[in-house]
DNA sequence: CCTTCCAAG
DNA sequence: CTTGTAAGG
């Protein structure tokens, strides 16, 4: 048994103040993926930094307050990587990988983009080098016999369900046919699967990011970003995935929502 | 009677969120000055901006968030002059001069300066300037047979009895030696009158500004740098004085208190 | 320590 | 609308 969960905590420093410490107390998850923690390890608090009975590993971005991963384990992890091999990308804070017995679990923050400017081409070339990356990935991970967990924060919906307001998002970054397209290469160039959407095939959303904006949260206007992309394996093992909305943290301690999924031990 | 109030209210939206408008509300003042409005006026919610039964004057900095002085009466002023004739400081948010029947009332937000930087410089620029105008004004206040009062935040204390920690601010800025000097200037050359002091003259304060830092507040460890500085026949029409400290506005809206003086009608 | 700004999301 | 940063105080 594997528990995993991934969210976005719009700044670890914000959410340590709003409920992020207690909601990880009562997590039951093995490993938590963080992304957006806006901050250099030495300043965050000792209670988000290095909790009771979790080890913790960073990535900052070179930019102060600028994006940055963690991912949380409950045992030691065997080897612990930065970045993905991109000089323009490995010290942004996008990615951070940990192997643990038999799987690698990875943290990502893809750039968010906006459409028609440079940040969009800037994700555009992160979207290039990390497909790259992941086919690889797989690759390496056939070979070696272990399963592959990419967690995070793909700033991509794949399909019209994946998000409440899509007609009047198609020109938008998020949901561009360019981006949806990079997706379904993922799922089936490179061969991993949305675990998620795996489990429930039929359902709108699960959302997990809802805009601070307008009453976005109240009307469920959300998008669902935040995803776990295994290599088929794992995702095979996978028997449960929730989104934690107002529900369960109603403090509502980020825009996003953590994406829990639990993975069954054997094949 | 007429009684004016100077606060320096440190950002009047701030403000205005904490209690600076039931705090009017129930002022029994004539005037308030006010100073670091650090806002525009079309940012400035109703309640503050056109409060019931006041008329209000805005001379904001040029350099959004900055400065800003204003003047609230509740007769509506006869003239009202922005600035002090200076190419330099005019548009910096610093200076606003109201005529009321037989007398001019000014707020005035004087640079805080630092030593030793360039920023203590324009400082100085700003004091030799503003003596020079304060010369004239005096002069021709006197002509006309006005009185006047530059009510504000003069960010320099004159004398030890003005700030708790004379000792270790002697290098600071607000009790240089040079600043202080040229506030003896301001009553011993131009010829007027520190209201206050004058009121008080053996007490120690009464301190108007406080730090936010450390526990400036707590331990009354203040500055009297928010002042009324008027022309002699006004100052000797001065009957009471007082500084609202905590007591009367325990919200602490601002790092500044408000500082009041009822002056007698006639003389 | 607090209030603005701005860029970013 | 919220998070950081930075400058200013």
């Amino acid at each position: 048994m594997l528990t995993v969960t991934s969210v976005n905590v719009n700044g670890i420093r914000a959410a340590a103040k709003k409920g992020f410490v207690p909601w990880l107390a009562g997590s039951d998850a093995d490993v938590v993926c963080l992304q957006e923690v806006r901050a250099e390890e030495a300043q965050i608090p000792d209670e988000a930094r290095v909790p009771e009975g979790w080890h913790t590993v960073f990535a900052p971005a070179a930019a102060k307050g600028r994006a940055g991963v963690a991912v949380y384990t409950r045992r030691e992890p065997e080897r612990v990587r930065v970045g993905f091999g991109s000089e323009e990308f490995d010290t942004s804070g996008r990615y951070l990988e940990v192997d643990l017995p038999g799987v690698t679990v990875a943290s990502l923050y893809l750039p968010s983009g906006e459409a028609g400017t440079e940040k969009q081409d800037e994700k555009y070339r992160f979207m290039g080098e990390f497909l790259t990356y992941l086919e690889g990935l797989r690759e390496r991970a056939a070979a070696e016999g272990r399963e592959v967990v990419v967690c995070g924060d793909w700033n991509i919906c794949h399909r019209e369900a994946d998000l409440k307001n899509w007609k009047t998002n198609r020109k938008n970054a998020g949901f561009l046919p360019e981006e949806r397209a990079w997706l379904g290469e993922v799922y089936d160039r490179a061969g991993y699967v949305d675990v998620v959407r795996a489990l429930h095939p039929d359902t709108e959303g699960p959302y997990s990011w809802w805009s601070y904006r307008g009453r976005a949260f109240d009307n469920d206007a959300g998008w669902r970003i935040d995803l776990q992309v295994a290599t088929p394996g794992l995702a095979a093992r996978a028997v449960k995935a929730f989104v934690e909305r107002a529900e369960t943290h109603p403090e509502r301690w980020s825009d996003h929502a953590p994406v829990t999924v639990v993975y069954e031990a054997g094949v």
